[in-house]
DNA sequence: CCAGAAATTAGGTCATTGCCTAATTATCTA
DNA sequence: TAGATAATTAGGCAATGACCTAATTTCTGG
């Protein structure tokens, strides 16, 4: 497995990729991105008909967001289809929040349980 | 209760504060502040002395997080003290995640029992 | 009151970000 | 192959952010 493509999972919440999820989602635009991807794919051009803004910055938004590894992108002929990738962004912040929020610290049991169900159900799926 | 101070609870994740939330924490430096004070408040000295950094500037960091809501002041004679704001952090990442990632939604109560638990830990103190 | 320490504010520089338009690449179809 | 559509890259510009030094505020102790 590889260790950026699926941060969050045992990297400490000190990583290299974690700044530039951070950074990624430091922007309104991205995060309605990301928010609009949860409930399904679309392709560069439909997110971009969302937004009062130019085609090549919505590209941009979204090439910050793949490499921070929050989406995913699959060319099919001549479009581009973007989606989710689903255990990033929630295992990240998870463990920023159990390294930072002591509140937090005693459900870490429970971020390890649900990791483990999104593993069988991508197994399933 | 102040609908800003304690956000996360039921504010969307599209309202103002979690702007400013995402915002702080787009900085490495502001990241490793909000580790530090999760282990124990610190003056404004002590947190700038662990950082190769100028006093204002770390003034400056701590200043974003406090308008951010994620940390507290409170003067003591010639001294700052800087303590985390507990909740803050968790449960607006938390109401983010939400949002966004389809896993996490099912733990929705799981964060609300979360924030119960949090406010009695607090008042029983 | 004055010297000194803690912290912030003020002001300036430099790099980065976010947006735009124009040009380019890649693909589909007639 | 030519023309149209999807998407990106290229390049430029204004605004923002992060750092610094110097000056100021606020408190303590002699």
């Amino acid at each position: 497995m590889s260790k950026e493509a699926q941060a969050g999972g045992d990297e400490p919440a000190t990583g290299a990729g974690i700044q530039r999820v951070f950074e990624a989602l430091a922007s309104a635009p991205r995060r309605r991105i990301l928010a609009y991807l949860s409930h399904s794919s679309l392709t560069a051009g439909e997110i971009a008909a969302r937004f009062d803004m130019s085609k090549p910055s919505i590209s941009q938004h979204l090439n910050v967001l793949e490499v921070a590894g929050l989406i995913a992108r699959e060319r099919k002929g001549q479009f581009v289809h973007y989606s989710l990738v689903e255990n990033n962004l929630a295992n990240t912040l998870n463990g920023f929040v159990q390294d930072v929020c002591p509140v937090a610290r005693p459900i870490k049991r429970e971020s390890k349980a649900l990791a483990a169900a999104k593993g069988r159900e991508k197994a399933e799926g």
